[in-house]
DNA sequence: AAACAACTCAACCGCCCACAA
DNA sequence: GTTGTGGGCGGTTGAGTTGTT
């Protein structure tokens, strides 16, 4: 019987923290299931890849949901039911946890509420005759969710889960690179290392000495700020590739 | 100051799906 | 068509924090 290696559970320490951001940002993201042994973390690939998804990857906001954001969520909850990474996708910066959390605690709260409200309200109305009344913060939050939809190229449902791929492009300018793929990219898309892959199984080989330099489309960004990448945990700047 | 309640959110669990062999 | 594996998702838990009595 094979012994299965100690994983440990729990709150991540910094140093953990330290190691998976160092060992991405290095190798790029292969194979969660391999990648923890090779970073030196006793952590199971499924701990590994929550954690830098919902807490260590460039371009998470966290806390403080602002109004819009409220709104957005409220809305897209309607529409889509607790489809959390759908919402996520039409929230950039905001992971699907920080979303459901935010839903838990708070709106949900709202909801119930206004669900009694609006109970309320329709016994009301029925003895009213008044059956085109409608709960203003519906109304808020349906006018607020119909600008959304208006900002996207969407028209369907579907169209909302299906969110935009990010990209870059290759040192050529010519063929088009899925970002997770071949690329490591630093906040604000700045491309930070390259590697090819030999087996899904074995760890990807840096390719030292590329000439190599990627862009967003339309983005000039990325020459100012050629190999380097953000430091979550200590926010700073630092170039990973000395 | 202490005890308790309520709240927040990071992290785990189990399930499902896609894909390769 | 079947099986095994990795990744993604939503529901839930529980430790830590904050508020209240």
């Amino acid at each position: 019987m094979v012994r299965q290696p100690y994983l440990k559970k729990g709150t991540w320490s910094r140093d953990e923290d330290h190691k998976l951001i160092a060992y991405i940002v290095r190798y790029g993201i292969w194979n969660w299931n391999e990648m923890p042994k090779h970073a030196g973390l006793q952590r199971s690939g499924k701990s590994s890849r929550l954690r830098w998804m919902n807490y260590l990857r460039p371009n998470i906001r966290r806390g403080n949901f602002t109004r819009e954001e409220e709104e957005t969520i409220f809305g897209l909850q309607k529409i889509l039911g607790n489809r959390w990474s759908a919402i996520a996708a039409r929230l950039p910066q905001r992971t699907d946890n920080d979303i459901k959390n935010y839903w838990n605690t708070r709106l949900k709260k709202r909801v119930i509420s206004e669900n009694k409200n609006s109970t309320a309200a329709t016994t009301s109305t029925k003895e009213t005759n008044s059956s085109m009344v409608e709960n203003s913060s519906d109304a808020d939050s349906s006018s607020m969710l119909t600008n959304i939809l208006l900002d996207s190229p969407v028209s369907t449902i579907d169209d909302l889960l299906e969110p935009p791929a990010y990209s870059c492009f290759s040192p050529s300018g010519s063929d088009l690179v899925a970002v997770d793929d071949k690329y490591s990219m630093g906040t604000d898309n700045f491309l930070v290392s390259c590697w090819e892959t030999q087996s899904y199984l074995e760890q990807p080989q840096m390719i030292e000495g590329l000439d190599w330099e990627a862009v967003l489309p339309n983005s000039e960004l990325w020459h100012s700020h050629h190999q380097q990448c953000y430091d979550p945990l200590d926010d700073f700047w630092i170039n990973p590739l000395i």
